[in-house]
DNA sequence: TCAATCACG
DNA sequence: ACGTACGTGATTGAG
């Protein structure tokens, strides 16, 4: 042990940060921050630290000024290589992060990191240290020159990351070369990657051999009159200067003026606190495994700010006259209190209490909201507004609506837990955030729709829907005593008990036991999806009973039991309407998912007649008619398309007329069905592949198809180019109200997630502005029925449908509301249209 | 926790 | 040669 020698890991910053730059997808924490290169860097960084377990680290970095090296090569041939501002954001966040885990960090103007590594392993050298270096370049393997020193070269394959480790052996196993000959052999034949030139018409092979046969280019050069080849004798002789040149490029500085100490390069406590809130705020929460538990807690609560409780009535009216002529600030309520947020001075808990009541509060927060001056930020509106419903103003912004504007990718906007704590974050980063949606021009679509809509979807989930219990038991009823008959049946004709549910015994019954032709195969085996065992249907009896099992059961267990559940006191079923969960700007319905209630087949169907309006009211149901055909008839401006809208024609049956070339009223229901298919994949984003699935017919039949279809429609073919073309360039793709959704799969090597990407471009714009359009139209609505006091209200948003609670006599204004406040949320060059029906249940208004 | 399946637009 | 329709949420079995 004693002989054991210390050591020390010399990272090249700037490589490692490339590596994981160019090696990683494009990803970017909550905040817009791009942490790629940081991940990519902390990652092999961490590795690496935890196979050599280093005594000592330094990272050293390249100056931003240029260096002699540079500038040689720059006076060479006038180029300066840029760096993309994705990464060169990242360069200060790796030096924070590792100045958090106490890793020392060495730059110098003039110096380059070859030049700082290649001195600091000189140094070790001369105090008998070892020296690892890490680098992604393979310059640095001329410093491997003594078996103290170890080159570890990070390499990617087969999605694998390992890192290879290189003495001065391998080095020569490798490259035929010396560590010390590398420098010559770069002399001869240059490094594009590294700018270096070289001599002319000297590739590796030639290189490799000079520098075998004679050493370095010194010697080489008394003995070029020896070299047999002519053009290779030719070429020397004529460009030795550059060889020259290449050397001084290629040769890494080690005796460089550097500020070196070894008790600075120390290893000290890497996974510390301020690390592990380093690492917190940037998201990269794969490498908090490398923090233990104590550490991770004690950042956590600390992330706590001090509210200052204020109970005194006169310090309450001053607080709430200060937030009035405030600029800006946060706020936050809950039921127990109020939070607000003037500076990092001024933070306040307001408790309910007395005189401090919820009535108290909203009449002050909304005078400062009416009255004041400022912007007042908050985060997640539509969860505060239980405890307090305050009125909507335009000059309250939720910062979780703009981060989700901003990215509507991310799985989690970390919304704290603590109402003060969401004071706080809406205080510290709302209006740098606020300028950013400015920026990408989205701050019309925050104000004028996705705020107000927070406030109507608050009252659409507080309002709930009526649904009958005994209804839903007395079908729960029936539907088990047909899965449990079907259940028999299955096993008779299976000739034995399995677990229908599971796809994995299925699969063996049914393709392997009885012999069926399997069609599709799943990651772990056979396919047993619905379209599948379709086709086999027919001539198996079994096949058909188990299609039945399926959806009497998923009926009972989905839709009859645990809705019943969701029940509350008062007869009514609450679901969660979310708006920052999808890409495309949808809403999502949650806990439960009232946006799935079945209707397709006649019993799913029968199912909405558990859902009921309140007594004597009725339900008002409305739905937009092929909105998003509409819509790309309008953005694309395809003549035809917008004619056969404006003539009030069956679109897929218009379709059908041109893509078929028959006259409308000759098209057969077959030629509807198939034009309805194409319409369909037009607006998923066309692949002949999918439409040969979906119609089961061959790919060419497909492609002629949509070539058909294209030809037919010119306008929609341009649009839809166009929309990728944009979405390339731009990195995301936007709606007509200009909703981004970022598409990072664009960039990436793999092709069919390039393709995926492609899709996406094309149908984001034409869903996404389908959605803006009837947010809109819920806003309008929902302020309708407000200003005409009435009593109905908007309880349910199924995409391109609302339904509405009508009171008794408000059905004709209710009626007219719908209409007027869908059809006019928006003027595209066609007209929308609203169908509007009426019913006693679900069932029968739609 | 993930994959498979299926309910909806 | 790749191996696919766009967007969701709930349930289940299996590791």
């Amino acid at each position: 042990m004693g002989e054991m020698k210390e050591k020390i890991l010399l990272i090249d910053g700037h490589s490692m940060l490339n590596r994981g730059f160019y090696g990683l997808p494009l990803l970017t924490n909550s905040n817009g921050v791009h942490t790629n290169a940081v991940l990519g860097f902390l990652n092999i960084m961490l590795k690496v630290i935890s196979e050599e377990n280093p005594d000592y680290i330094t990272v050293a970095f390249d100056e931003h000024a240029p260096t002699f090296r540079h500038e040689m090569y720059e006076a060479y041939k006038g180029t300066r290589h840029a760096m993309p501002d994705e990464l060169r954001e990242q360069v200060p966040i790796i030096k924070d992060v590792l100045d958090s885990m106490n890793i020392k960090i060495i730059s110098k103007p003039g110096l380059e990191a070859d030049d700082i590594i290649g001195t600091i392993s000189r140094i070790a050298m001369r105090d008998g240290r070892e020296a690892v270096i890490l680098s992604g370049d393979r310059d640095l393997l001329q410093l491997a020159t003594e078996d103290t020193v170890k080159i570890r070269l990070p390499h990617t394959s087969k999605g694998e990351t390992t890192v290879d480790i290189l003495y001065a052996k391998d080095v020569e196993d490798k490259y035929g070369v010396t560590p010390e000959g590398i420098i010559e052999l770069k002399a001869l034949m240059g490094d594009s990657s590294d700018n270096i030139p070289g001599v002319p018409k000297i590739g590796e092979k030639t290189g490799v051999s000079l520098v075998q046969q004679y050493g370095n280019i010194e010697n080489l050069k008394e003995h070029i009159s020896e070299i047999s080849k002519k053009s290779i004798r030719e070429t020397l002789e004529q460009n030795f200067d550059m060889a020259v040149l290449s050397k001084k490029l290629a040769t890494i500085n080690t005796s460089a003026d550097i500020d070196f100490s070894w008790e600075q390069a120390k290893v000290g406590e890497l996974f510390n606190g301020v690390a592990y809130e380093k690492f917190s705020v940037l998201e990269l929460k794969s490498l908090f495994k490398y923090f233990d538990d104590a550490t991770a807690n004690a950042v956590q609560s600390q992330a706590r700010h001090d509210f200052k409780d204020v109970s005194d009535l006169g310090e309450i009216e001053d607080i709430f006259a200060r937030l009035k002529k405030a600029d800006k600030a946060g706020i936050a309520f809950d039921g127990e209190a109020s939070y607000i947020v003037m500076s990092d001075d001024e933070l306040y808990r307001i408790g309910i209490s007395g005189f401090a009541s919820p009535m108290y509060m909203k009449a002050h927060i909304e005078s400062a909201l009416s009255d004041g001056a400022g912007i007042y930020y908050t985060t997640d509106i539509k969860s505060q507004l239980d405890a307090l419903r305050i009125h909507y103003s335009p000059r309250l912004k939720d910062l979780l609506l703009i981060d989700y504007l901003l990215n509507p990718l991310i799985d989690d906007y970390s919304v704290p837990e603590e109402t003060s704590e969401k004071a706080y974050k809406a205080y510290s980063m709302g209006e740098a955030k606020y300028v950013e949606l400015e920026k990408a021009g989205m701050d019309k679509l925050f104000n004028d729709v996705e705020m107000p809509l927070a406030f109507v979807l608050h009252d659409m989930e507080q309002e709930g829907i009526r649904a009958s219990k005994e209804a839903l038991l007395e079908i729960s009823a029936e539907l088990d005593k047909a899965v449990r008959a079907l259940e028999q049946e299955i096993y008779a004709d299976a000739g034995e008990e399995f677990n229908i549910n599971s796809p994995k015994q299925l699969g063996v019954i049914l393709f392997e036991k009885l012999g069926m032709p399997y069609g599709k195969k799943t990651k772990s085996g056979y396919s047993t999806a619905a379209d599948v065992l379709d086709k086999l249907a027919e001539d198996q009896p079994i096949v058909r009973k188990i299609l039945e099992y399926r959806s009497v059961y998923k009926l009972k267990n989905t839709y009859t039991d645990s809705l019943a559940d969701y029940i509350d006191g008062t007869g009514r079923i609450h679901s969660t309407f979310n708006q920052t969960v999808t890409a495309t700007g949808r809403l999502s319905s949650a806990d439960p998912n009232l946006q799935n209630i079945p209707i397709r087949t006649e019993r799913g169907r029968e199912l909405r007649k558990v859902f009921i309006p309140r007594e004597g009211y009725t339900f008002t149901d409305a739905d937009y008619s092929q909105i998003e055909l509409r819509i790309l008839a309008s953005l694309s401006g395809d003549e035809k398309l917008i004619e056969a809208f404006k003539a009030g024609q069956d679109i897929h049956a218009s379709t059908a007329s041109h893509v078929f070339n028959v006259p409308y009223d000759e098209v057969t229901s077959e030629m509807r069905r198939n034009a309805k298919a194409v319409n369909f994949g037009i607006v998923y984003g066309i692949s002949s592949f999918g439409l040969s699935e979906n119609l089961s017919i061959s790919r060419k039949e497909a492609k002629d198809y949509i070539d058909q279809y294209f030809e037919t429609f010119p306008g929609v073919k341009g649009y839809l180019d166009g929309l990728v073309s944009s979405a390339k360039k731009d990195g995301y793709a936007v709606t007509y109200f200009g909703r981004r959704r970022p598409i990072p799969e664009l960039k990436e090597s793999n092709f069919m997630r390039r393709q995926f990407g492609e899709r996406v471009a094309m149908n984001m714009p034409v869903q996404g502005t389908a959605a803006d359009i009837m947010k809109i139209a819920m806003v309008r609505v929902h302020d309708m029925l407000n200003e005409a006091h009435l009593e109905s209200r908007l309880i349910l948003q199924i995409h391109d449908e609302l339904l509405i609670e009508t009171a008794p006599g408000e059905e004709e204004q209710v009626k007219k509301i719908l209409l007027d406040g869908m059809m006019g949320a928006a003027s595209l060059d066609v007209p929308l249209e609203v169908d509007v029906n009426t019913g006693k249940d679900f069932y029968e208004a739609h």
